[in-house]
DNA sequence: GTTTGTGAACAGATTCACAGCT
DNA sequence: AGCTGTGAATCTGTTCACAAAC
């Protein structure tokens, strides 16, 4: 009854002609991801407010704005977590999510760029659950070394790889400008950390079994500007 | 051959049993207007490195990632914006996409919530091309109002109906709090603020005809999260 | 009776491949 | 000859609808 710790059951339809060594789960939608990351937030404040009962997918459904059979469908290609007739446990659900987003045991980050974005990020609350802790910041700007925020001291770049190795970093958050970002990410990658959350609008190139997620705000400003045009 | 200021073209295939009033373009793909802001980034930075030559779907391709035939189809749901056998010009399918998106005019936007990422958001140069101008901030924490940041005086919320008026606001930056979330977008609902982005990591109500849009840092960190965990 | 998990149907987006224009 | 624009084919993701489980 209990789903922990291991993502079960990757059900396996149809294989692609069997691609080498294959250690990953088969196809999950990157939006199928994501939209866990809502119930998971949903559960933890279901929970907060000692919400006990199970909870059905038309519930969650209500909740999210998503349909009833995407949350079923969601979570089915990672197990079975519910009980037919009853609904999710809301405890045991959120400990499988936990486990299936990596989020059941802290990541350690570097922050890279510690101008006006970069600062706010330091002091963000939003790394939820505090399971996402900065532990350096980075600049290329020499007057900024040194400098101080909160327990975090300013270091250059070049120290990137011996901290990342001392205090086990593996995701690095840019925060610099375009022109600085691929020497940037260069870097990141040199030091061997595999995860980079990008902030800088340009395209960058990272190698194979590198993961590089941007968060481009001109692209949703506009986005909107589009709708407010066309609608 | 110039293709300026309008949107050309709609092409209507196969229209849905015609809903009524439908002043808005068929149907085009979200992430198709997304990679639009992609393409146009693209353009800018050829013409400011010089470039005059007319550009091919695919080396437009090379410089985005996206495969050519993407490039073609995307550009094509809103009009021929190109010569066969030759290509796009870059001046020309720059100002038809700075029409299409809608940035061939300034754009006034209101900030709501000055904490940390608020002020960071202030002062980001990301606003690109400098038609999106911050003229207004609010805040629901009275310790805050007066305060300043460059040339603008931070304002109680309940100014936020007169002040858009007043300066024209159309989108709004929503930078507080999960809990006052809600709350803060009724509030620029009801000023008749049409475009939204928001930052605050919780789903959000809107009536129709209010576009939302969101920007969820935690999503995005549990996403790498999940690839360094299932690789 | 209720709600999950899932094949099958459907809808939507991407890629192919080529006719048509320059 | 070269490159766009676009039907047709393919691929991917979502929704339907119901048998299986409780």
């Amino acid at each position: 009854m209990e789903q922990t710790l291991k993502v079960a059951k990757p059900p396996m339809p149809n294989m692609p002609p069997a691609t080498g060594h294959m250690l990953k789960v088969p196809k999950i939608p990157k939006m199928t991801v994501r939209r866990l990351s809502d119930y998971y937030r949903i559960l933890r404040t279901l929970e907060s407010q000692g919400d006990t009962e199970p909870l059905s997918s038309e519930k969650m459904s209500r909740l999210t704005g998503f349909t009833a059979a995407q949350v079923r469908r969601d979570l089915a290609y990672f197990g079975s977590f519910g009980k037919r007739g009853v609904g999710y446990d809301i405890g045991d659900l959120q400990q499988s999510l936990r486990s299936i987003l990596g989020i059941d045991h802290p990541w350690s980050l570097a922050l890279v760029g510690v101008g006006n974005l970069g600062t706010a990020l330091l002091s963000y609350p939003g790394y939820r659950a505090q399971g996402f802790h900065i532990v350096a910041a980075f600049d290329s700007d020499a007057t900024k070394h040194g400098r101080r925020f909160g327990n975090l001291v300013v270091r250059p770049l070049e120290d990137l790889a011996e901290t990342a190795r001392e205090h086990n970093i593996s995701m690095a958050i840019v925060a610099v400008p375009a022109s600085e970002a691929q020497a940037v990410i260069d870097t990141i990658v040199a030091a061997g950390i595999k995860g980079i959350l990008n902030f800088a609008p340009v395209k960058l190139q990272v190698p194979p079994g590198v993961f590089l997620e941007k968060v481009d705000l001109s692209i949703e400003i506009e986005y909107l500007s589009y709708l407010l045009t066309n609608s």
